[in-house]
Parts: structure tokens; sequence; C-alpha cells
DNA sequence: CGAAATGATTGCAG
DNA sequence: CTGCAATCATTTCG
């Protein structure tokens, strides 16, 4: 147990220790790579720990040893009263080197203890978020907003996107999951951001799709100061997607779009338009 | 400082 | 297992 944690293993420097720390941020998710920051101060604590438990350790050690020469000392001075036989001796040995030990396994055993305090409170310490670098964001907003049509990306550009921006796929995933969900929140808003990287990146992907007829540029001319007026993005194509909703099929790049979805909360001020991506069953 | 933004977690559903 | 929705906890902004 401490060994897995690299505080009962040799005592160099920050070997074992670094490899118990990598293995903590790989187990909290960390790239072990960026987030170096965080684990340094988990790292001091530990090499802390392992200095602390291995100098108590030793003392104990030395300890013993100065116990048990005293004792046999004691013993020598006795045995020229007395015959003792090295049975004797060796029992004398014995016990105080299972009492010696019985000690050092409480040293363990708090070393333990303050290894697994610290631990879960570097664990607890997941949820101290650290916002994502702008680039990835703008990384992570491009492609949601050019795949505004569908959202999901499948495994392997959830990697490449993890790659791209310095992150893990989970949270990749964990990112769509709040895109997603506050986008549709949010759609009036959002608007605007939506036409930015859809022009960002209007050249880039997905045009190859589109060759029909329509031009997708989303264009909203942003003229309107505020933002009251919006068209919904839906660069063109594709976003009939599934929506099998049966018959529906599907009304023109206009928007009106009335996939029922009644979303309760945001009054009617606008005739806000909704997003086509909602899978969920709702007949 | 309070509110908004934001990444992570949890519970639920299929 | 994946996604959604709600919620938490932290960070950023005004």
């Amino acid at each position: 147990m401490l060994v897995a944690e690299g505080v009962a293993g040799p005592e160099k420097g920050g070997g074992s220790a670094g490899a118990a720390a990598a293995a903590a941020a790989a187990a909290v998710g960390g790239t072990a790579s960026d987030n170096s920051t965080e684990h340094s101060d988990y790292r001091a604590k530990l090499t802390q720990i392992r200095h602390i438990y291995h100098t108590e350790l030793e003392k104990y050690e030395q300890a013993c040893n100065e116990f048990t020469t005293h004792v046999m000392n004691l013993l020598r001075e006795q045995s020229r009263t007395r015959p003792i036989s090295p049975k004797e001796i060796e029992r004398m040995v014995s016990i105080i080197h299972r009492k010696f030990s019985s000690i050092q396994i409480q040293l363990k055993q708090s070393t333990c203890e303050a290894v697994m305090i610290l631990r879960s409170r570097f664990l607890d310490a997941r949820r101290k978020r650290r916002n994502f670098s702008k680039q990835a964001t703008e990384i992570l907003n491009e492609y949601f907003y050019s795949h505004l049509s569908n959202p999901y990306p499948s495994e392997e550009a959830k990697e490449e996107l993890a790659k791209k921006c310095s992150i893990t796929v989970a949270q990749v995933s964990n990112w769509f999951g709040n895109k997603r969900i506050r986008y549709k929140k949010n759609i009036g808003k959002l608007q605007e951001e939506a036409n930015v990287y859809a022009a960002k990146t209007a050249v880039t992907a997905k045009n190859s799709v589109a060759h029909g007829s329509q031009a997708n540029s989303p264009s909203t001319p942003n003229s309107a100061g505020s933002s009251a007026s919006y068209s919904v993005p839906h660069t063109g194509d594709l976003y009939t997607n599934m929506q099998s909703i049966n018959g529906d099929s599907y009304q023109g790049s206009q928007v009106t779009d009335n996939t029922q979805s009644q979303l309760g909360p945001l009054d009617s001020e606008d005739g806000i338009p909704h997003i086509g991506w909602s899978i969920q069953t709702q007949n």
C-alpha cells in the first residue's frame, strides 16, 4: 500500500513518487503533461510524507538497535552473576524487535492515513477545474458550430479534438454535453457566436456536403444592432438528420421550424427557433 | 462582492 | 455505454 504510493519504496529522490503522482493524475483524468502544476503540490506533499516516514523509520530502527545493545550489555553484565543461555538472549532480542516492529507498523499506518488524506484531497480537487485555454475553446466551438446540425462527434473526432486541445476525450465529451444543452437553452444569446464560428469555418468543412443549390453562407448580416433578429445558422444542409418523426420532411432552408419541442421556460418573446437535434423521444 | 460562465459530477433513461 | 438534465464548485467578469 505504501509501496504503491511510493512512500515506502527506496528512498531516492522522486522516482517512485513521480510514478505515484502520475498514476493519481491518470486516475483523475489529467493529461499528465500539462497540469503538472497541480501535481507538483501533490508530489511535494507526498515527498514530504515520505521523508517524514523514512526519518521516523530510521529513528526507530536506530533506537531499536541502541536498545538492543543496551539490553545485551545488561545481560552480559548479569551473566557474571548468573548463567544466561543464548536462548534467553535470543528471546529478549526478539521481544525487543517485536515491540519496535509494532511501533513501526503504527508509523506505517499513520503514514498511510496521511497519504490517503492527501490523495482524497487531491481527488476532491477534481472539481477544481481550470478553464480550457482560449485556443481549446476556439477549436471546440469551431467544431460545434460547423456541425451544429449534428453536434455529436464520433469517437475518432473526439480523440482528434482532444489531441488538438490538449484535453482528454472525456473532457471533450463533457464539453459537448454542456455545450449542446446550454446552446439549446440559450439559442438567442449564442446565435452571434454561432454566426461568428460559422463564418470562421465557412470554407473549411462540410461545404462538400452542401454542394446542393442553396448557397450555404449563413451570413446573417449582423445588421440589427440588437440580437433581436436572428436567423438560425443551420449552415445549409442536413439538419433534418434523424429527426425522423415520420412525415415531416423538412421545411426548406427557412427555419420557422416548428419542431414542437415546447421549451417551457423561454417565453415566446421572439419565437425563438428550436434546434433540430433533439433526439429525445418525444414523439 | 454577487452574478454569470464554465468544467465536472450525478442521476436517470434506453 | 452515451446523452441529457440538473446540480455542484470554481473561475471570471462587472
